[in-house]
DNA sequence: ATGAAAGCGCTAACAG
DNA sequence: CTGTTAGCGCTTTCAT
């Protein structure tokens, strides 16, 4: 088998507790000792069983990452930006998958994660209470993205004021029979956004004195070919509207795909404003609502990392800003084609 | 502290090694017994300790997955199908995120996966020999996706029959005069795709009675701002290109923005077929290859834990087919707009 | 500054 | 079928 610290002892004439502090960096270590093993370790090739470690210390240097959708673009931004911080901290990162609500069940009755992980990130789901409690039970710092709850660390933007940002941005261009392609609030997997961004859009509206119709809004199901077919909805409408709000990036390319088929132009017939900034969104010339998913990934990471070590530490709750990005969509001007 | 073995033991009056027995299922356990520890556990709440397990039975119960980009759709559709399969079979799955050079570096130098995992799966890498002995060194099942190698499991589509295809596509569309924009084959994070996607492109001309002509390819880096300089230099050339062939979707979208910003139309002026099937191809009226992820991640993953209760196990490559989906880039009676 | 020794909470022979 | 007994390879007091 592979080297254990009582070789390294060995070769480096020193006990096992002593190989264990030069190794971690400890403190009350003379150099030269140090050394001596550091030496040794090298040329037995040696690496601390980590399951070994976690088990003596009861500290498992593992953070948990739960995401809805691994396969979806917003996810992947922030499992990139919670690994690379993760990685550089020395920690292990265990990925859920909820998928659909099957897993999202699964994942809360089984609690697969428990004694496994010092910290638990989990990403956009508003949390039923049974579900909030679940995640307590693990006693461990839990950082939510996304969403504030109390007792729980959040990084997040505002989605309701950034809805807001991108229907004013639509009366401003002056338009005033605006739609909106949103999400069900009712959805089992129950995610975050629709509510806030759902209320900023009906208050935009409400300001300039523009009353709201429910006959303006349509559900996308945060999918392409739902925003799609919202689309075709709303402009089936015999008053239709000439500006599109959509809850994400998504939704809007299906409408900007509906819109195009019935031969008619973005923004000139129908302007469409989505929201995230994903990837695509310049590809597409959507004009949106950037959020930066890497920022609130990584300080939602250090922040629960720094409550590893101070448990003490106040829940905090970070706001971070977003930023209305202008394109073709809305805008015949600045229009790329 | 939460309950330990011992103090399930105690409650259902038997011996630890009985409760290990009955709650891992184990035979030789007299279904009363069974019964009684099944109660007791269930009523002190008690999870086994997966470190303390892991440390007595060597078995990590622990699948590493290395990707080049968490923040791609091709990875995260990879990572979705393997996550699935892993939690079903019992596995924790830690995910490895290179995101650069540097970071690709790193983890083959430090290892830091060793001891940590029964079976590792690496998506998309060419490994260097360096690369692939240090993989070797963990001593454990190691499955490749995209490519592969022996010694290694893998799971791949054919690349360059498929590229051929695509080719053969445009050929038969008439086009002639077809170019290339293609991933860097030097490129330091060392894709698989355009070694044998560029192949398939030059045999399909070659075949046709067309020579290769070096002005007709171009570096598009495998992202869309590349695609979309790739195909201005392109069509830039005194005797353009009437087609072109990306080695990726995500490059095959930016053509087709460069393309339209000359005024120039999809598919009557240029037409454009890419590979992948990415989520947006469909909505950006991409014709492309088809390639099943998710069939390439759980026949991978199958086989790698197969191998880890079978070590004897064949290794195993397994080429699965791709399918040619025409859409309006390349052919204007399928156009959707 | 260093070592001895007692666990951490399980699994895995080996008895019986 | 069930219990006893070694470890697994570390970390962590507590001495010295």
């Amino acid at each position: 088998m592979t080297a254990s610290i009582e070789d390294v002892a060995k070769r480096a004439g020193v006990s096992i507790a002593t190989v264990s502090r030069s190794l971690r960096g400890l403190p009350d270590v003379a150099p030269s000792t140090r050394h001596r093993v550091l030496v040794a370790a090298r040329e037995l090739d040696y690496v601390a069983s980590p399951f070994a470690a976690r088990l003596a210390s009861g500290r498992t240097a593992t953070v948990g990452v739960v995401v809805p959708f691994v396969n979806r673009w917003y996810y992947g931004e922030f499992l990139a930006g919670a690994e690379s911080q993760l990685y550089a901290s020395g920690f292990d990162l265990l990925l859920y998958n909820l998928a659909d609500p099957d897993g999202r069940q699964r994942f809360f009755t089984m609690m697969r994660v428990r004694k496994r992980v010092d910290a638990l990130l989990v990403a956009s789901l508003v949390l039923t209470d049974i579900e909030a409690d679940a995640l307590r039970t693990l006693g461990c710092p839990i950082g939510l993205l996304g969403f504030a709850r109390p007792g729980f660390h959040s990084s997040r933007i505002d989605d309701t004021r950034s809805a807001r940002t991108a229907v004013e941005h639509l009366l401003a261009m002056g338009h005033r029979r605006i739609g909106l392609i949103g999400g069900d609030t009712e959805d089992p997997m129950r995610f975050t956004p629709p509510l806030h961004r759902r209320s900023g859009y009906a208050r935009a509206l409400q300001e300039a004195g523009i009353g709201y119709r429910a006959d303006f809004e349509e559900l996308g199901y945060y999918t392409v070919a739902g925003g799609e077919h919202a689309a075709d909805v709303l402009l089936d409408r015999p008053d239709p509207p000439t500006a599109l709000f959509a809850e994400s990036d998504e939704m809007a390319f299906g409408a900007i795909r509906a819109i195009r088929r019935r031969g008619l132009r973005v923004p000139q017939d129908v302007a469409v404003i989505g929201f995230d900034d994903h990837a695509s969104a310049e590809l597409m010339d959507l004009s949106t609502i950037r959020q930066p998913i890497g920022t609130q990934a990584s300080e939602l990471t250090g922040r629960v990392l720094a409550a590893l070590s101070d448990p003490s530490a106040e829940p905090f709750d970070r706001v971070v800003p977003t930023e209305l990005v202008v394109r073709g969509s809305t805008n015949p001007a600045r229009s790329v084609y």
